[in-house]
DNA sequence: CTCCCACCGTGACAAAAGTCATCGCCGAAC
DNA sequence: GTTCGGCGATGACTTTTGTCACGGTGGGAG
């Protein structure tokens, strides 16, 4: 017998508004899979057409150039969606999804979907409000490109990490200098020269991997020029 | 009297799948504005909640820095829409929209538009393939923002606008440098110097603003490196 | 015809980004 | 304990990007 994934549906945004009973009905159109760590999900160009919902883990999604370079466009967490462009216009993926921790991924048939957008608007609507808010991520993500330095980019995400925390209290860099540099669209070098950098004129204090702001309004005063 | 937009909007991808009476309808609740070439429609940050549409003209979508630099991220002519995201999110627009040209401007109340979208889940449709061909369009740019040069960009820009044209016709560029600027996400002055040795390297060959493409094939070459 | 003015082109720098090679350190495996 | 491998730091350069300042030009307004 399969389990049932009703549960893992009613944590996902876009089957908000759905019942306990609706949500059932789902769950049994639903086939689990896993991924090991590092797995490629997708990638770029290949065809896609159904939901993939996250179950459980955490999934990048990433764009890649030829020279092995990479950029992350974002990380999505239980209760995430994958694909949806795909789905609604049947194109290929846009992007590659290399599973950062162990993964369990639902996949739900695309035009199953598609028909269950059309007969519940409710979800049609939700939909469209991820897709807004990628867009609006994404069109900060450009921002950042054009407009900042590396240095500005590295600065600003430190901020964003220091949002999350307790104020003064110390963050821990999750990631490794190389995958900070695919983050901020650069090079591991430049992302350890910026935050030598950033140490050395006191902005931040670093021992290992875990970082304190000593001023955050110093810091934030460095992102405008 | 007001006159009727029903034919305006019939042109209007979102309402595709609507018949002619339910354009009608839609179009007695729509409101008309006019902007001149170089006027804001709107700004970054604004509160938006309206569903607007091109009637007649084109509009600029871009962000803007503090430094006064600007990076286009589409332009919408007649038929496209503008500010869906704001509609379903009701957050601000996160872009600013320029008149290009002479501009008619259709406005329809958002959460009239919503409440459509719930009772006829095709148009919600048009609505997520709008916003994800958008999505798209933005990676595309932010993959040419990280992996590619100003060089690269450019090239890439011209042989899009080589695509457009019969092989070997000449191409007029329609912007002036400065815009050019604006869309690749740089300098007047980096543009200026690029295209100067794109002509120098004989890739390509420049009378005033027409541009020619002696070989499509190097041009293409040069941008793999 | 002449005078502007909007645009283009460029030289000269300064700063940032990226590449390559090398060194050192820490922690895990043996 | 020793070895090895992954990661971080950094020096030395090259290339690209961006800034400032000027000089030139072509086309429209008067």
């Amino acid at each position: 017998m399969s389990p049932s994934f009703a549960a893992s549906l009613r944590r996902v945004p876009l089957f908000a508004n759905l019942s306990l009973d609706q949500l059932d009905v789902l769950a049994q159109h639903v086939v689990a899979r896993n991924y090991q760590q590092g797995a490629v999900v997708f990638s770029e160009g290949e065809a896609g057409g159904d939901l993939l919902i996250v179950h459980s883990g955490q999934v990048r999604i990433l764009r890649t150039a030829a020279t092995g370079r990479q950029q992350l466009l974002s990380i999505e967490r239980e209760g995430s969606s994958l694909g949806e462009v795909s789905v609604f216009d049947r194109g290929p993926y846009s992007a590659t999804a290399i599973a950062l921790t162990p993964l369990t991924l639902l996949r739900l048939d695309g035009s199953l979907f598609r028909n269950y957008c059309v007969q519940h608007p409710e979800v049609a609507l939700q939909v469209i409000g991820v897709l807004g808010h990628r867009l609006r991520r994404l069109r900060g993500l450009v921002e950042q490109l054009t407009f900042q330095s590396v240095r500005g980019r590295l600065i600003a995400y430190l901020l964003e990490l220091a949002r999350e925390q307790p104020a003064g209290a110390t963050l821990r860099l999750a990631e490794n200098n190389e995958e900070l540099a695919v983050r901020l669209g650069t090079v591991r070098e430049l992302v350890s020269r910026n935050l030598g950098r950033l140490h050395g004129e006191g902005l931040i204090r670093m021992q290992r991997r875990a970082v304190t702001i000593p001023d955050l309004d110093a810091l934030r005063t460095e992102l405008e020029k």
